[in-house]
DNA sequence: AGGTAGGTACCGACCATCGGTATGTAATGT
DNA sequence: ACATTACATACCGATGGTCGGTACCTACCT
């Protein structure tokens, strides 16, 4: 009666699913039952992929973490490249993305970024900062032989500089609905994240107005978050 | 034969035997049977204070708030202490509880920042950063005036500093227990720390050296961590 | 003074649901 | 053929939360 799926296939099904129901209902909040039901199989099937729950929550940190990692490889491995160039490509890569899915990072950072999701939020920056930070710090190794940038210990400093980036974005993404009653929040957020650039800009030595590790993009975001329509861009640069 | 008690001090009985129990077993592991096992009533009893167990996290949350405010604010109400010595005085105080009692700190970091308890740590950080965030921003903006700091905005920046701060502390526990693994790991926490100080020190335009976020007393909790009888302190200034 | 109405503080049995286990069985690879 | 994989199903103790009831104090009326 019932399709026996490889191995990997199903595995991979399990953790799609489990992703998007903790994204929408938080990671206490998703039962295994939810789970099962949801990629409609039994419960003999989750414990046969996954010892645990929790398992399953570190499994999806993995990923993220390997995903983070694969978009942040190259761009450090390109030659010729400056080291401050480096550094906003990196940042601006998922900026773009961001841009594009408009819509979804929106619900995305208000649930993901909810204390709900305080766990998985936990887990899974933390391993994007544990793998991603080695190659951040070559970056910074980079600019302090280019004499771009001063850094004493680019290790902990690239550990850091992530560690805060997503420590400012928590902040942020918790703040959105604020918007809504309160439209000023909304220029609060985009100093906010000025403030956050030009911290990093002081941590690295780098010279002021070199790095946007926020571009336009997200302002964006921010600006039409209230309508839908938004029209004439009342940007001030 | 039951004697009933004021509703403050029965309210406030809850709050301090949940408070050690989540410190001792993590706020999830912490049923609610637990506490009432604890305080010595039924669960009737808990359930006529506190609508659901996540209020009382929240109740949690909003009281550790105001201890930290309440040791904050002299400091900073202080007249004729230039702005550093202010931040300096700000830090020291926490520091030097937790020096006194390092073996409360270590076991009390252990639980509270291990991400078991991501969701109480999430909203307590928050809600002191909260708080404690315009205290901060006062003593930057005095700063600004004397010269000795040059900080853009105040308020962004301070509220960046705490949670910044409240990160890099809460990786610094979670490592704790690395150390005795790998007693190089030791050197590396301290390191860490100190490159948060210089990071600060960068942000807010300060002068080099002239913050001491973190003391000695935190290197020495580190260093006697996996030794209990520390003999002669190997320190290298 | 005595009755009683109403609110607060609490009890304890009960419930659905949770994460996890035990055991069984059909399909598949060797 | 036989072991291993890939599930299904029934079940477990524990959990957060509900609910109907009760003891007790206070206030007011007569």
């Amino acid at each position: 009666m019932h399709i026996a799926k490889d191995h990997d296939v199903r595995k991979a099904e399990f953790l799609d699913t489990a992703m998007s129901l903790f994204i929408e209902r938080g990671y206490d909040d998703t039962s295994v039952n939810a789970i099962i039901e949801a990629v409609g199989v039994s419960k003999g099937a989750f414990y046969h992929y996954f010892r645990t729950k929790e398992e399953l929550l570190d499994e999806l940190a993995a990923r993220a973490g390997e995903q983070a990692m694969a978009i942040v490889e190259p761009i450090v491995s390109e030659p010729g490249v400056p080291a401050v160039d480096k550094m906003n490509a990196m940042f601006a890569r998922t900026n773009a993305f961001k841009a594009q899915n408009r819509e979804l990072m929106l619900t995305l950072a208000r649930v993901f970024y909810s204390d709900r999701n305080a766990l998985l939020r936990s887990r899974m920056t933390r391993r994007s900062v544990e793998l991603t930070a080695p190659a951040l710090a070559r970056i910074i190794e980079q600019g302090n032989r280019e004499g771009t940038m001063a850094v004493g210990h680019p290790t902990q400093t690239a550990q850091m500089i992530l560690e805060f980036g997503a420590t400012v974005v928590a902040g942020f993404a918790q703040r959105l609905d604020e918007i809504d009653r309160d439209p000023a929040v909304g220029d609060e957020l985009i100093l906010s994240m000025r403030v956050y650039t030009e911290s990093v800009e002081r941590i690295l030595g780098v010279a002021a107005g070199s790095l946007t590790l926020v571009d336009d993009s997200i302002v964006r975001i921010v600006r039409g978050y209230t309508t839908e329509s938004n029209g004439g861009a009342d940007d001030r640069s």
